[in-house]
DNA sequence: TCAGAAGTTTGATTTTTATCGAACAATGGT
DNA sequence: ACCATTGTTCGATAAAAATCAAACTTCTGA
């Protein structure tokens, strides 16, 4: 779908809590594992590799986006998301570079 | 009590997805701050500003030690828990700091 | 204009986590 | 020897989070 316009939080009002929250469940760090990785720095919904349904899949996109972590945008009838790597670093120093680090 | 043995695990067993879970209650940050803050560096359980059961304060505890957080010894009736620092910044490094930092 | 693709939303279910109160165990002081 | 203090453990309950399937919306392309 689309039309669907998203809201992105300013990053001075996520807090901490909300942040370690996002980032504490496996399957969310995946997803922005490959956010992180995608070619183009986009990647939309269904090019996640977990077996999850199409509505916990959006349920994790809108925890990342809440968090502060991506942004998402519609194209057509695809919605692409990318990380919001400068604003969540100044937010929260280093906190990204540990979940790109970490290989275990 | 005591004569109980607290187990501490190294903290390359930790993975990263536990300290964030840990670190994602906010009653378990209140109590690493609690312990941080503490002026001989070891608090005992029942020094906590919380109004939670001793059995739950006794599994944040658990929950806190478990990721390498906190390390627990026993002292008489006590027992005192003080902070990992070196080891997990080591291991995580930038996360204690976040916490320490972060007013919000 | 119609079918298919892509996400969202909703309602229900399951799983996980937090919480409490009570029973229990070890210690230290009296 | 007691008993109060300090935690732990257990069983039960409640609250929160993850998950799915199905219905729905919007867009694109035939």
């Amino acid at each position: 779908m689309a039309a669907k316009e998203y809201t992105h939080p300013k990053l001075s009002q996520v807090t901490l809590n909300a942040a370690l929250q996002a980032l504490s469940d496996p399957a969310r760090v995946t997803i922005l594992r490959a956010v992180i990785e995608s070619e183009k720095g986009e990647i939309s919904c269904n090019e996640i590799p977990l077996q999850l349904s199409k509505g916990t899949v959006s349920h994790h996109f809108e925890a990342l986006r809440d968090a502060g972590l991506i942004r998402t945008r519609v194209e057509g009838t695809k919605c692409l998301s990318s990380l919001r790597r400068e604003e969540f670093e100044e937010r929260f120093p280093g906190l990204l570079r540990l979940v790109e680090s970490e290989v275990v």
